[in-house]
DNA sequence: TTTTATATTGAACGACCGTTCAATTTCAAC
DNA sequence: GTTGAAATTGAACGGTCGTTCAATATAAAA
């Protein structure tokens, strides 16, 4: 009946991704995503409607790719552990081969205002979603033993929230990996705060 | 012999601060500007050379204006209730009257890369001053008793930079006032960490 | 093999970008 | 009051922006 779409969806998502998390969404034209999906003009509006369309796709993807890292925190055999190898990944090793040294969504959360009212509300929304999966990491740490069974694991899971987002943008500023791993470490003594 | 300049520097830029401050470098354009501070743009290219000379200037007014507050808390009888006030202050009460809910120094870090190198080493190196004025409040709050004389005031004045990052984000993201208060709260207990 | 719905192409659109500069206005100095 | 250097104006520049669409290519169905 009809010719099927020859691109491969999520590396072309993958790779736009990358683009805006490195550059944010207002300096990412569409010339350049052009160049790094390799996708002309009237395909990617076809198929992803808009410069934002294609940029709320990202920051899905972004939010899923994520999530999968912090599940596998909980299904740790020491979730706490776990959790704090994640944070040294995130902000300490990686920092420089990531296209951003930032979260993407908090990134993008502290790029755009109201005149992108729709990428705003769905950045929100995701790391509203991720809080909840760090919370799931804190009750397995409760199961487990790792965490006493009063402590509050949403409260825990806002709590590291603003340490990642603290501590990622206080990395990208200063560049000081060594007193970046001394508040990580810190974090996890005294059995979590 | 000539003409001197008609406008008011510090009103302009103060005004220019305010709009960039609000939408970042990149979504702010010239236009925008020219109307807010109501300049020509002959004579804001006279003055400040470039969209980035004004963005710079801009910065270095941000920094100026919160360095002021801060040495107000080094100031006070009580260093850390100061402290903890500004902090209400900035993350709670005045996030919704200031043009962003954002430290502007911090957004600018996130938000450029080395495509504006110039710009991105003014924000960083800002930064870095601020942290020092932190480090002199908590070196008040020793004088004062209200710390141990065996903390690390420049390591408390990094933990307090990771903090506001963290919180005013989070803030942001979640307008979730009550956690970020408790948060603000728990922070001060236990003489300072 | 023909048909046909859809995927893809890339030139082109109008709008806006940051910036320049010749013309004009302004006012301190004489 | 005249002079002249500096401040100001605003039209205009070349370039890039996000987006559109008629033309073309493609592959599944008949």
């Amino acid at each position: 009946m009809a010719k099927t779409a020859k691109f491969d969806r999520e590396e072309v998502v993958n790779k736009a991704m990358n683009l805006y998390w490195q550059k944010g969404f207002h300096a990412t034209s569409m010339r350049n995503l052009q160049d790094v999906i390799d996708m002309r003009p009237g395909s990617i509006y076809a198929s992803f409607g808009s410069k934002e369309g294609l940029f709320k796709e990202a920051l899905q993807n972004y939010a899923r790719l994520s999530i999968v890292q912090i599940r596998a925190c909980a299904a740790a055999a020491s979730p706490l552990h776990a959790l704090k190898q994640l944070l040294r990944q995130m902000i300490v090793d990686s920092c420089h081969q990531a296209p951003s040294d930032m979260c993407m969504l908090a990134k993008t959360v502290a790029e755009l205002t109201e005149d992108n009212a729709e990428l705003l509300k769905e950045a929100r929304l995701l790391l509203a979603e991720i809080e909840l999966v760090f919370a799931e990491v804190f009750l397995k740490a409760k199961a487990c033993g790792e965490l006493s069974e009063h402590v509050d694991a949403q409260a825990l899971a806002s709590y590291i929230q603003v340490q990642i987002m603290g501590l990622r943008t206080y990395a990208r500023t200063t560049g000081n990996i060594e007193r970046v791993e001394v508040l990580i470490d810190n974090l996890f003594k005294q059995g979590f705060h």
